[in-house]
DNA sequence: CGAAGCGTTGAGTGCTTTCAATAGTTGTGG
DNA sequence: CCACAACTATTGAAAGCACTCAACGCTTCG
């Protein structure tokens, strides 16, 4: 790779192999000859605003989009306006696959700040798979983990505690950005207070008192968007505090 | 226009081809001789007694069951014991699928009665999904719905009241029924109160309150599990009492 | 600079929960 | 067959957590 000046970046090929996230996105152990055939399919970095819209709910599906870089919020909304946030996504994410059974979008996807993302035409993709069975079994595997994601979530704001939820959610980020390689511990939030609020089921007052009273039992810090967590362990006690849980169960296998 | 071989009559066993759920489990269209290699590959009529579990959360994930008669509850457990139900399920769904991506499983299914499945090994489903494009095509089929019906469970319990839940629960059950083409007015609750609750995150009070409530508003009568369903329209009203959400579709038949 | 939007904080209300007691139901063993 | 235990369901009363209403400070941006 040549380091030169600003010359034509687009010249360099954005591919699937260079992309340091391709294994969040993709199938483990992809050959190369495969990889080729993908990066064919998959039209790079398409750069979205804060605002923008990946995709709006009602839209047609023939789209499913890797986020490379930024956040993007995921929703549906009611016919009175009523939005529920049903969460937010990090690089390496793919989204869109839940739209298969209707072929049309059940949701719409916004990005909270300035973002780039893969985009792959999913009739295509569809094709891939029958060529390359990773990809197929990659792509139940995308899906399966955003039903156990979505179980996880109704289990918390069904059974959780306000306080224990804002805690898991600040507890999920912070693993999320420490596996990115960023900091877990100091990281911004892209989401407003009312995004955050809607995804667990508060209102935002709620929210923003949970926040003042983290802050004042020492667990973080927290300037707008800019959070700083001091105590892990004291967050991950806040979660476990849910009022009808009481022993921590060993190991008995059921 | 191809003829059917002519078969032995006496020696019929229950094939996907004379179960009345097959559109429901599995992908429309499907030719006759895909038809005959998917009965090679399913083992039917698994029966099992009320209590008697599908599958347990972590187990190996081998097979997927379909139901054919009976009602079933998946649930997922947390580290300490408790439990949260994630849905009931009536003939003609598909379960499973969704421990795809871990290799084993992360919700447990029991039966609510006596009921009988069919036995799906799902490497050889698997396999079958290369030589039949729709079943492929299916199964993601089957995860997206499971995936919108989260969503549509999440939007209810972070938004709507008590009652609003109740009354959208027995509505979906309604339709379930009406779409299979029972009474949709009148039906038995094979789970108990307190699966009731649990999947709607209400307690256990809450629930037989609002029963009460309802029938005093003759919007329904209840005996134990026996419901009769009086006035449809009027439950629809109480699930639209709040600031959003949502109008149960008819005839989709999920 | 002023308007608009986001975020914080306070006070009061209310929906749901928890606690508690009573019935009805199921199952088991004498 | 009945008695007793265990469980499920219903109902009441009181308490609590989170919400709504409301005001104010801070930030952003035209």
């Amino acid at each position: 790779m040549k380091d030169s000046t600003v010359v034509d970046l687009s010249a360099i090929r954005t591919t699937c192999q260079n992309c340091g996230l391709y294994q969040l996105c993709l199938p483990m152990g992809l050959e190369e000859g495969d990889m080729d055939r993908l990066d064919k399919v998959i039209k790079r970095r398409r750069k979205i605003e804060k605002g923008d819209h990946l995709y709006r709910m009602r839209d047609a599906f023939n789209t499913v989009y890797a986020i490379r870089s930024g956040s993007v919020k995921t929703y549906t909304s009611i016919e009175n306006g009523a939005e529920q946030v049903t969460g937010f996504h990090l690089p390496g994410e793919l989204l869109g696959l839940n739209a298969v059974s209707t072929k049309f979008h059940t949701d719409s996807a916004v990005a909270l700040e300035t973002a780039s993302v893969c985009e792959i035409p999913f009739d295509r993709l569809e094709d891939l798979t029958r060529e390359i069975p990773s990809m197929q079994h990659h792509m139940l595997h995308v899906m399966s983990e955003e039903i156990q994601s979505d179980h996880c979530q109704l289990m918390m704001i069904a059974k959780m505690p306000a306080e224990a939820r804002l805690a898991r959610f600040l507890l999920s980020l912070s693993m999320h950005f420490g596996n990115r390689g960023f900091s877990a511990t100091e990281f911004n939030l892209s989401m407003s207070r009312n995004d955050i609020a809607n995804l667990l089921g508060l209102a935002v007052e709620t929210v923003s008192r949970l926040f003042s009273h983290f802050q004042d039992e020492g667990l973080l810090t927290v300037e707008r968007k800019h959070i700083v967590i001091h105590d892990i362990d004291g967050l991950m006690d806040v979660t476990t505090k849910c009022p009808s849980q009481p022993l921590p169960n060993k190991k008995s296998s059921d």
